[in-house]
DNA sequence: CGGAACATTGATAGAGCTCAAGGAACGTGG
DNA sequence: CCACGTTCCTTGAGCTCTATCAATGTTCCG
């Protein structure tokens, strides 16, 4: 029933590093069982202290930051591999909510068992290091890409990055690749309007560059996209799983 | 000439946690030297593996990455106790650059011995880990604001976040703190054009709400400025000192 | 004195927002 | 099986915030 790590699917992916026998076992003792969510399930809530880590197997959500008057900041596109509540495991608290925008199948692990990983397992604590870092660069480029290119720039390279994730994962056939949020999470993520998102990927589609339809990205022109925007769309580095 | 680990001034205050007696002791092996620069050096460059680790003692600086075009995302601005070259130390990588913008006094680390730390010094690697997940939290920040706040805002928001930075080092005297960087840098932070920025700026000090003359921050009405904004500038939590 | 760096100001234009409405797809209950 | 509500996508019109362009002012320094 529930996915032995050492035959973890996600492994299996040349993105991920592969693990030593001890890290294993480690591994196997840390994870404390898996979560299946509904979409729309809110699975870290700002400001909450959650007793439990997870990482993402299957499906895809959100990282955001709610504003009193309702706007929303989408601060990541949460896919497989991910490790969520890293900041509740360390600063005691959510800075952000995490929400299930598909189903999703997430490892569970104890944050009691935390500090035993750092104690006991240095390789593994290094991983989360490295995490927490991939998660800083990844928000030090959407930074750049909301305060300094154009709607057209931002969503060509947003897309472009999503789909280059994708790839990565083995999610992609093709030029295309799931994509199973609402114009309004991109907008959302972005820093647009919902309206202006809308007319923006029209232009993008009339221009034979890409098109999101029926819950799926198409990428028609990378070339003319990845030319589009200042802000190179790195190749994923290959970096650990948690 | 060199401060002591067990003596370092920025560990006698509030905001950082102290150090138990092993702390100090490796802390002090950990330390390779002290680094003195003038204002406008570059101190880590984007994409380089710098084999140097830092943590601000004295002065200010600036994270930012530069764009082909000439465009520049100011990604986070540099105070003491700041810890610079981590996403090197373990992506192998610098993802933005680092600059000082005032002279500035460093403690510097090698690298090499990063993984002696996580091996030998969990508690070390654990305050590393919340150093990362602290500037992922702010970044988040960074990008709720640039992303969903008017330009009154972002500026309200962004000097306001300064000041309490700044407080919480006992840089601040009332209502006054240092600020050693041009509109240029504020704007460039915030995603505004410089012309704009000067213009906020000078409605914020026609409103007696806060100016910015000599190098220096004065707030005249903070509660004003906190309730401009619709996120909330937090106290700063007490964290681990690298 | 001349130049460099930074702050300030006015005028103009445009990118993106808001408002308002309509359309398509889908599930639910009568 | 149809009516209706809900959710999301699409489109048009008008307006505002912010960028851009272009000068001028100020301070400082060689």
């Amino acid at each position: 029933m529930v996915v032995d790590c050492a035959n973890c699917p996600l492994r299996k992916l040349d993105l991920f590093e592969d693990l030593t026998p001890d890290g294993v076992t480690f591994m196997r003792r840390f994870k404390s069982g898996e979560l299946k969510v509904d979409a729309g399930t809110t699975l870290l809530m700002e400001g909450s202290n959650s007793p439990q880590l997870f990482t993402v197997l299957k499906g895809m959500g959100l990282r955001y930051k709610l504003l009193p008057e309702g706007d929303r900041q989408v601060v990541n596109f949460v896919m497989p591999g991910d490790f969520l509540g890293l900041q509740a495991g360390v600063m005691g608290e959510m800075k952000h909510s995490v929400e299930a925008t598909t189903p999703m199948v997430l490892c569970v692990f104890n944050r009691s068992e935390l500090w035993n990983l750092f104690k006991t397992e240095p390789e593994r604590a290094f991983d989360l290091t490295w995490s927490a870092s991939v998660e800083e660069h990844f928000l030090g480029d959407a930074l750049t890409s909301v305060g300094q290119m154009t709607a057209l720039q931002r969503i060509g390279w947003g897309l472009l990055r999503f789909m280059t994730r994708c790839e990565a994962l083995g999610l992609a056939k093709g030029a295309r690749c799931p994509f199973p949020y609402r114009q309004q999470d991109l907008a959302d993520a972005l820093g647009l309007s919902l309206v202006h998102t809308n007319k923006t990927l029209m232009k993008l589609r009339d221009k034979q560059i890409l098109s999101v339809q029926d819950g799926t990205l198409s990428i028609m022109d990378r070339d003319q996209l990845s030319t589009m925007s200042p802000l190179e769309v790195e190749q994923p580095a290959r970096r650990p799983l948690i």
